[in-house]
RNA sequence: GGCGGCGUGGCCGAGUGGUUAGGCAGGGGCCUGCAAAGCCCCGUACUCCGGUUCGAAUCCGGACGCCGCCUCCA
């Protein structure tokens, strides 16, 4: 079984799947309020490639993430661009699943909403007060962290140690400033819910609480996010549920960020600082790559030099699959290592491939190996060895396509005026009238196009 | 103040105590009518100072620098 970081115990353990063969996945999804930006893409990425993996590799996975569609920041937005909430949410989350969609991240098994699980949230709320770990203040109800002994498991620090670095207090009256809002009391003019405690709306820490347990089950397999999460909002999560003798979730695994290199992403060098941005100027699968290339761990860099060094990488790979003409794989399907061929020498490199990504998802190596194998396959062809390379590049398409990335052989349709520069440049070749030949390809390549002689002919493609 | 992470060749980015990471860029060569694609070869890196060791980029200690979290955040 693989085995990942798990924040909650500070190390690299094998995941405990709470049903053989099977893993839950709950992963803390945006709070649409915006466009995304570099930081999702990647975060979206990395749990589609840990995903896809475990599904590669015969696991059946059940996905879940939310969508966080009630919240301070949308009410603000709103407010600031008169329109209402749903407006809001509606437009963002739509550029959220366009983003992801380009990606070409698989959608999630279930994406609940937020604002469809405020009567579960109510409840476990008046099960906190039963039970005596919440209060309430003028505001609204609070989570008292007190009340749990190990608060700060995941955040690898005591709960004193936290108190004496807390920075904000917005409710001077809290017992502890480490305390959370359960329910915030309703305000003239925000979107609000009636409760037994009165009209309002939830608090951030409760909805994935709900969400999770509610759709995954008590005990589910991984609990994810970015870094940031981990401390509060996890930390909070998890309180809850301890509070309520709920056994939460098995493993918790957090990714690194994005590093914007500041000065290099200056507007006046094409800044895509959104996600939406990027995609518009970049193949997706390039950014993909780029994620593949670093651990997840590890924060990783992305300029337009990066960007382009991954572009470029990726141009090698598609290079492979125009060679051997590889069949299209992981757009929306989900692959399984086990509906393809290995033969002793392509098994071999499935091996190498899934013992680094058992080993803390390492992308990194697996990426390696993979372009090794590039060479090999392309070698094997120099040598006339076409079936071997065949079946080898083969092997690494399916690979990549249990990573998620998708190889693209481009067989576009070539317009009439197109179809005719290369005839014409086929005939003077066969004429050995190199300066016309010349032309032709001088033309094409004013087309926009990329000019390369294969055995059979002049092939073009776009770059 | 507390907790955690990082400092690798032109760039990105892995790393096990002794053997090539990988990619991009660059140089040389093969192939090609010329290209493109592909293949081969090349740079011999690890912040600094001590220590452990036969041997450390990899372990220990220290210094310097950088970053993150402790507040909304992927």
């Amino acid at each position: 079984m693989i085995r990942l970081y798990d924040s909650a115990r500070a190390q690299v353990t094998p995941l405990e799947s709470r049903d053989k063969g099977r893993v839950s996945i709950y992963l803390c999804g945006p709070t649409v309020y915006d466009l995304p930006h570099l930081g999702h893409g990647r975060h979206a990425l990395v749990w589609d490639v840990l995903r896809r993996w475990l599904i590669f590799s015969g696991l059946e996975v059940r996905f879940v993430s939310n969508i966080t569609d009630i919240d301070d920041k949308i009410i603000a937005r709103a407010d600031a661009e008169h329109v209402g909430e749903e407006e809001i949410t509606a437009t963002y989350e739509a550029a959220w699943w366009a983003a992801l969609d380009a990606l070409g991240v698989a959608r999630p098994d279930a994406t609940p909403h937020a604002t469809a699980y405020v009567e579960s949230m109510v409840e476990l709320i008046e099960e906190l007060l039963e039970r005596d770990v919440a209060y309430e203040l003028d505001d609204g109800l609070y989570f008292d962290v007190g009340a749990v002994a190990d608060y700060g498991l995941l955040a690898g620090q005591s709960l004193e140690s936290l108190r004496s670095g807390a920075r904000v207090e917005a409710n001077p009256d809290k017992r502890s400033p480490l305390d959370f809002a359960l329910w915030k009391n309703a305000k003239f003019g925000e979107p609000s819910w009636s409760s037994p405690f009165g009209s309002g709306r939830p608090g951030w820490h409760t909805e994935c609480v709900v969400m999770s347990l509610g759709l995954l089950g008590d005990g589910f397999d991984i609990h994810g996010g970015g870094l940031d999460l981990k401390f509060p909002h996890h930390e909070n999560e998890r309180a809850q549920a301890v509070a309520l003798g709920r056994h939460f979730a098995g493993h918790w695994v957090h990714h690194g960020w994005v590093m914007v290199g500041e000065e290099k992403m200056s507007k006046s060098l094409g800044n895509f600082t959104s996600l939406t941005d990027l995609l518009a100027q970049t193949d997706p699968r390039a950014y993909r790559l780029l994620v593949l290339r670093s651990h997840y761990r590890s924060p990783i860099e992305v300029s337009p030099s990066t960007i382009q060094d991954a572009e470029r990488a990726l141009a090698r790979l598609d290079a492979l699959a125009r060679r051997f003409e590889l069949a299209p794989l992981a757009g929306t399907t989900l692959e399984r290592a086990s509906s393809f061929e290995w033969r002793d020498e392509e098994r071999a490199l499935y091996d190498v491939v899934h013992a680094a990504m058992e080993d803390d998802l390492d992308t990194p190596a697996a990426v390696a190996v993979l372009f090794e194998a590039l060479t090999r396959a392309n070698t094997l062809a120099d040598e006339g060895e076409g079936d071997r390379a065949r079946s080898l590049a083969v092997a690494i398409g399916a690979c990549f396509a249990g990573l998620g990335l998708r190889l693209v052989a481009d067989a576009s349709a070539l317009d009439t005026e197109t179809a005719t520069l290369v005839a014409r440049r086929d005939q003077a070749r066969a004429q050995r009238d190199w300066a016309n030949a010349d032309r032709y390809r001088g033309e094409l390549v004013a087309l926009g196009w990329i000019v390369e002689d294969g055995p059979s002919g002049t092939v073009v493609r776009r770059g």
